[in-house]
DNA sequence: GGAGCGCAAGAGGTCAGACCACTTAGTCTG
DNA sequence: CAGACTAAGTGGTCTGACCTCTTGCGCTCC
């Protein structure tokens, strides 16, 4: 008996957009990506990590006495391992052991940039979507934020000052500071999207040039942008967030373009990257 | 000689956010998850897409026969396939072939549901995360959207009053709707991100049930975004598309307290999803 | 005794080839 | 002609062997 279902799915009978279609259940053999035992894998983990089995950062048994419990062969829960570390859920260290991930979580990191290959996003997208999501997430910071997020913002803040003469120490901090913010935020979602597209954004790329510059000024950028989310006043920090961004794109943009003026071939950037 | 390089990366001393850290160059071991085989067969499909010789919804070589032509083992090849199926790119259906992904693209789509029972994410977040973004790219449409989007948007809200006494037709136009909105912003990233989070929102649930109580309501709010967004008033757009969205929220909210009042288990949801 | 080298255990990575399961389309049969 | 059957082609899984990397222990040589 055809059971019919609702499933929310892609098709492409509308232009490159995808709709919502009435179909068989057994034909949900085009899922996404899972042959049963993936799933199984990735289900038995997914239940480990939720009953406090296991937790993250921590080691998982080894591939062949693991494959051994779930009863599967060790090439099956390779591949459900794969699956998660494609993900991002798993680190695996060749000659160590596999590991839950831990760390801020990245949304398919590595994932934009392949498909910003495939429908080639710009680079400007990326920094309008960064500005979105870092002017937002200034703004939830200064009304949801607790005293010990300010207390590590104003410790950032008094590091860039000190460090204005050591770029590359700069910028841990100024990353630091960007991540509090997203932390003080009190939404993970949005702090992963911001993860995700940073990381692409500036995807092996130094932008220590960037900021070598001036730092003085962007540290007093951001101690206003501190006052602004510690005395509360969320459209203000929204509005400095928006400016400071903003600044930074116009900065690399510069670059990019002086960049393009020295090396002529432009060989389509170092590791094969490309509108990023 | 041990080389230092800086690297953007994820590390754990600094609570749960990650920092800069200068490393030496071997040390790039610990990459993201790419053993130089599979990351050979990821950089060779890409190289594939970008010179065109594959394109969106295209079938790739059979499993046998491209591992032969990559010289590598199958199973190799299938680690790498496996790696851009988890993240999207590729769809693997049994027995018919492998296909580079097509339509709207979908950021780590599973990705959100494994990490939000790693970090728990809220459905409170997801929504919060959806109204920035929707809201955003409404107030876009309005500034950059072209005739042929409006038009589409246009017969979307035809059909929607057409369809008021059919929630399951009327859902399929909800959804391109939104997604026309999504595509007349102009930016695919911003489109991808909502995708992404749409999809675990409502993962494996029919929101039938939402909609039907009023319809004709819904229908009449789509229309007055279309038409803030047919006469270029952003301001207007944005604010509209901020209460629907809230006010969906608000539906389901109550929906999932009806539901959860009804069956007493509550097994955590149908096919085992949890807080999303 | 301490510094350094070297080896071995243990983890993941790759390989080969056989066999299973699913989809599809063409063919046979009633 | 409709429906069941069959065969070809493609992905899915298994087995078990071997390779490579990391790590730490223990030996050797100052």
């Amino acid at each position: 008996m055809p059971r019919l279902v609702l499933i929310y799915s892609t098709r492409e009978d509308f232009g490159s957009t995808g709709v919502l279609v009435l179909k068989p259940a057994q034909t949900e053999t085009t899922h996404d990506s899972e042959s049963h035992l993936t799933m199984q894998v990735v289900n038995h983990i997914r239940a480990m990590i939720e009953d406090g089995t296991l937790k993250p950062g921590e080691q998982i048994p080894p591939e062949r006495e693991f494959a051994q419990k779930l009863k599967i062969s060790r090439a099956s829960l390779r591949t459900g391992i794969g699956y998660m570390a494609a993900m991002g859920i798993m680190k695996v260290r060749h000659g160590v052991g596999t590991f839950i991930a831990e760390g801020p979580p990245e949304i398919g990191k590595s994932s934009l940039g392949l498909l910003g290959a495939l429908h080639g996003f710009k680079s400007w997208q990326m920094f309008e979507a960064r500005l979105l999501l870092e002017s937002k997430m200034a703004a939830l910071a200064a009304e949801r934020g607790r005293e010990e997020h300010f207390t590590l913002l104003a410790e950032e803040v008094a590091e860039m000052y000190a460090t204005v003469d050591d770029p590359d120490e700069y910028l841990i901090h100024d990353v630091r500071f960007h991540r509090t913010i997203a932390a003080a935020s009190g939404n993970p979602i949005l702090a992963s999207l911001m993860e995700t597209i940073t990381s692409a954004l500036y995807d092996g790329r130094r932008k220590t040039a960037v900021l070598s510059r001036s730092l003085k000024d962007s540290a007093d950028v951001h101690r206003e942008i501190y006052r602004a989310i510690r005395t509360r006043n969320s459209a203000e920090a929204q509005r400095l967030m928006e400016r400071h961004i903003q600044r930074a794109r116009e900065a690399q943009d510069a670059e990019e373009r002086a960049d393009s003026r020295k090396r002529k071939p432009t060989k389509k950037s170092a590791n094969g990257k490309v509108a990023v």
